[in-house]
DNA sequence: GGCTTTTTGAGGCACGTCAATCATTTTAAT
DNA sequence: ATTAAAATGATTGACGTGCCTCAAAAAGCC
């Protein structure tokens, strides 16, 4: 069955052995003749390139990158040690993983990361901008597979990206802040950043749930946290002074200003935030969260695993390989 | 870094190749003061075996086994769709995937099904009965690694659980049960059967958070629709003929006929269902489901067959290494 | 026919580990 | 001290593929 070797085929397709290697490798020079005679063999025998011996004899070392915010963030340290745990099996593998972390938000600085890298496939977590565009299609016109992660930049030369679909997410945020708050009160939406395309996406996810199906809940000007539980906690609690709110979408980091800012409110509005990290696990439990929307750290990380190695591999990435499922937790299942 | 051989280690530690061997793959007859001067050769060089290198040596072929019932839900399907997708990727690293399919329910065929196994490794969504306990533990002490899938067996000689926590997922159902039930009106559960574990866990955990949580909505008893598409239906329509639901939580398979149901009753209730196929997916989208909860069939078979995998190479697996994300959908996220 | 160019075959080495044999040395038992 | 048993080293041959060289055969061209 799976079993038939290069020398099987060598026998079936009477030629030889560096023949049937030409065909299979494309290394050219063979007669079209020739080159059906092998492929019929192949097909005959169900021959399949032995990926170990492939891998023994070529010396194939994979040396991936992930190039990711910096900062204590819960989300960050989840990523990070969703890496780390697979560092053992994969070195067994030739896997080589290597981590670059850059100050979020710094453009320069994130340029200056691609720039330094050596690697044949890397998974870039960074700003949208076009120095950072034109970085990506210099990685690939250098021959390194680049892959973005968590935040996209559709518009770059990137081969496939891995995260979740940021509007779904706030969509499905919006569908159920409108099924949660029975009665009125203005919703807050709290971000990280508009300028972040994630943190964009899913708020215009949301506001679009909002607008076509619950339009007589109000709807607050978004508010931007830079991802600083301060800054965050600072902002929630001066709006709710102005008006009591019925709901809370925190679309990025600064959790724990969130929290913060939650403690010291009369009244609790309906809150649904992204990331399940120990904060937001501890609010969820604590009845300060009502829904956390999470994305499977170890998923993301294993699935742009996969897929960098299947890009230096030449294989065919379908175009759903990268999506990484969106998980939904809330105090009954965490 | 990654490259260092047994070569080296052997010439660290001073002693010879087959030493070496003999340490790094427990075949006895060494001292203890060698075996540590080799462990601490292997500790200096940072030697980590060639996996590639090592199946070449030893042939190794890994024989991988599923069993799973046979019928046509869509949720099956898509379980059989996901495990052909990843067959082309797992040929190359020498995993054979055999599935075997048996009627569901019927313990005598399935004891047959593993009776007749012949690989390393099994994954198995069975019922809960004796003598597929007796048959695990038959499998076990022959040198089969066995795992349960989607549905565990607990008590038995299994080595992980494949799957969601159905408590948990029960419990998240009754919670969004209990706040998407504006009104009063009485909740009607739909299993397939409850003599399934995975079914009567979910019911437990739903009921739970119902009684804990929205005391105030009666729950009606649980009916069992045997997984049939035209059952379900009967069951459905004579309940709401009966008196008017508020809410519908379908526990199993069978959604087609839930779905049939629903067209004919007057008055829509909140409908939670399980597993994500064409026909749950279609009913979002027209408004006839309110959510759907799903266990990512590509995630769970690919991390079925990963623990196979790392049970054949005798590492380690970590308690959580099975648990699935529960993901939820509905009509903003499909 | 003589010439060049393309195509093909044969062979070998390397990759790192496993698995086995056989000879030799060390250690333990009597 | 003798013998048995245990421990160790040295060596070798796979495993299947990639990659290279060299020579031979076939094809194309004038």
């Amino acid at each position: 069955m799976g079993n038939a070797t290069v020398h099987d085929v060598a026998r079936i397709a009477q030629v030889g052995l560096a023949t049937v290697d030409r065909v299979l490798n494309n290394r050219g020079n063979v007669s079209a003749k020739t080159v059906a005679k092998v492929q019929a063999a192949v097909a005959q025998t169900g021959y399949v390139r032995n990926l170990a011996a492939a891998n023994l004899a070529r010396q194939r070392v994979y040396r991936l990158c992930f190039v990711i915010p910096a900062g204590e963030t819960g989300f960050i340290a989840s990523l990070l040690h969703a890496i780390e745990a697979q560092r053992a099996a994969l070195i067994e593998d030739q896997v080589l993983v290597h981590i670059v972390q850059t100050r979020a938000f710094d453009v320069a600085g994130q340029v200056a990361a691609l720039r330094g890298l050596d690697c044949d496939a890397v998974a870039i977590m960074v700003s949208e901008a076009p120095d950072i565009q034109d970085e990506v299609a210099r990685l690939r016109s250098a021959g390194v597979h680049v892959l973005t992660f968590v935040a996209d930049l559709p518009r770059s030369d990137r081969e496939a990206y891995v995260g979740i679909d940021n509007v779904a997410a706030g969509r499905l945020a919006g569908d159920f802040m409108g099924r949660f708050l029975h009665g009125a009160g203005p919703v807050l939406m709290v971000a990280g950043s508009l300028a972040a395309r994630d943190h964009n996406e899913r708020m215009m996810g949301f506001r679009q749930v909002m607008q076509e199906r619950f339009a007589s809940l109000p709807l607050l000007p978004a508010m931007e946290g830079a991802d600083d539980a301060a800054t965050v906690e600072r902002l929630v609690l001066e709006a709710a002074q102005a008006q009591a709110l019925g709901g809370i979408y925190a679309i990025g980091a600064g959790n724990r200003g969130l929290v913060a800012a939650l403690r010291n409110m009369a009244q609790r509005p309906v809150t649904i935030v992204h990331e399940l990290t120990p904060t937001s696990r501890n609010a969820l439990r604590d009845g300060l969260f009502d829904l956390v929307l999470d994305q499977d750290c170890t998923a993301a990380t294993a699935t742009a695993i996969k897929i960098m190695r299947d890009l230096i591999e030449g294989r065919e990435i379908p175009a759903e390989a990268g999506k990484i499922r969106l998980n939904i937790h809330s105090r009954e299942n965490i």
